[in-house]
DNA sequence: ATGAAACCTTGACTGAGATCAAGTGGAACC
DNA sequence: GGTTCCACTTGATCTCAGTCAAGGTTTCAT
């Protein structure tokens, strides 16, 4: 009964607490994760798992970035999701993956093999339950980017990007919610393009027009200031603060 | 013991079977349906559910089409899933619909009172299981439809809805796998133009040039013949025939 | 039949974003 | 310190799809 030592509020390691399943959490005995839990690591640019592989693993990002690519036969290439930190990676009772899966930054995952990982899911019902939780979160992901993608011009598609970043990074390192938003784009204008399905000048240029008319600021290339983030908001066509301010 | 009198193979009015549950095939004792079963029939044009009302219950699609659509503030609108027969709706554990359902067609839906649904839910694992295989699919759906918004021409994006449409069709009338394909389109042109990102004008534009090249015939407005799916597919951009040709 | 309302098609023009091309800036490496 | 490389910026031009407009079909009610 090794569970009572654990002060699960701590529990910094493991990320997926707030989102999906902590082992730390959700299992009785801490000897159950012999052998199933386990870090990886990944440089810029790596590839974590090919469209088509075996995945023989699910997990969730540790720190870093990652991201859901796919690719048609001439190159050309969308970007259907991005992973930030407790994020969770894998398909529970799927086989292969769907899509690249590509280390953005430098990464690390806290993997689970899968297996036993499906028959904690099975003997654990609120795991499976908070995994269902956590696909239809991506699910609504997915489809607001929907929206993105086919109905908004490419000056509401980047601010639209920056919101989400601004919102994310926001709520992994908790700040004031008023007051100027500080944070760095954890892509390149290529990533950038590819998520937005614009291309890269594009993206360039418009960032350049959000900068020279103040809705952002920029010190570098990935250093951005945020004065005013309903003004940002509003540059991106929500109807909603989509949660960000109250 | 009122389980043994179906034939569940022959469970034809409970389209959920297929692909979900099927409360006949998945509850013993037939009187806990009392009161959690129920039909519901709306007229085209009817909205089933506006984006953010309460949704008491879950369901789905016996027969006709249903359509998911997030609209912005100045009225552009993209739809975000299209719902033919045996899809499932619903949000178990969430309070709130995300987006507009709307009858395209006459449409019959099939739904279970949500909190009945959610306990049947719990105390039945692989009803779980099979919703979150589910929300998977969907997932997978949505992504790669950010493939066709995101990275597509408008004539790709017109072949990607006929492959899809032909395909869906394919797989509830079941018909020889070779020669060509009948079918009958389910949705107005603006209803097109709002699930690839496109206007209207553009839809019927490239839509007349496949017809003029052969790529498909068109008898009347709705009634489409692919003579030949490859060339379709090719069209498409698709890599893989999305298993519908082996 | 006649009119009205949807739904669809086609044409002419426009414009947002793609494409092609040249150049800048900064970091890493000899 | 200079070279190289990569990420990014900016300009010029082109093109695909959007916009605006007119007309055609089908359906349904009168």
């Amino acid at each position: 009964m090794l569970k009572a030592q654990f002060d699960h509020t701590n529990c910094s390691d493991c990320p997926i607490r707030h989102r999906a399943v902590c082992a730390h959490c959700d299992v009785d005995e801490l000897e159950e994760l012999e052998g199933i839990k386990y870090y990886r690591t990944f440089e810029a640019g790596q590839t974590v798992i090919w469209s088509g592989d075996q995945m023989n693993f699910v997990g969730s990002v540790v720190s870093g970035i990652a991201s859901l690519t796919q690719t048609m036969e001439d190159g050309r290439t969308q970007m259907v999701g991005l992973l930030l930190p407790s994020d969770f990676v894998g398909r529970p009772g799927r086989e292969s993956a769907p899509y690249d899966v590509l280390a953005t930054t430098d990464l690390v995952m806290c993997c689970f093999r899968k297996k036993p990982f499906e028959a904690l899911m099975s003997s654990t019902p609120h795991i499976a339950h908070r995994l269902l939780q956590m696909t239809l979160d991506e699910l609504d992901a997915a489809r607001e980017w929907m929206l993105v993608l086919g109905r908004k011009t490419a000056r509401e598609k980047i601010a639209s990007l920056l919101s989400i970043i601004a919102r994310r990074d926001a709520s992994i390192t908790p700040k004031q919610k008023t007051g100027p938003i500080v944070f760095d784009l954890p892509l390149t204008r290529e990533a950038m393009a590819d998520y937005l399905g614009l291309t890269l000048e594009t993206v360039s240029r418009q960032i350049s027009a959000l900068k020279k008319e103040g809705v952002i600021e920029l010190e570098g290339k990935r250093h951005v200031t945020i004065p005013d983030m309903r003004r940002l908001m509003d540059e991106a066509g929500d109807d909603s603060d989509g949660g960000f301010l109250i």
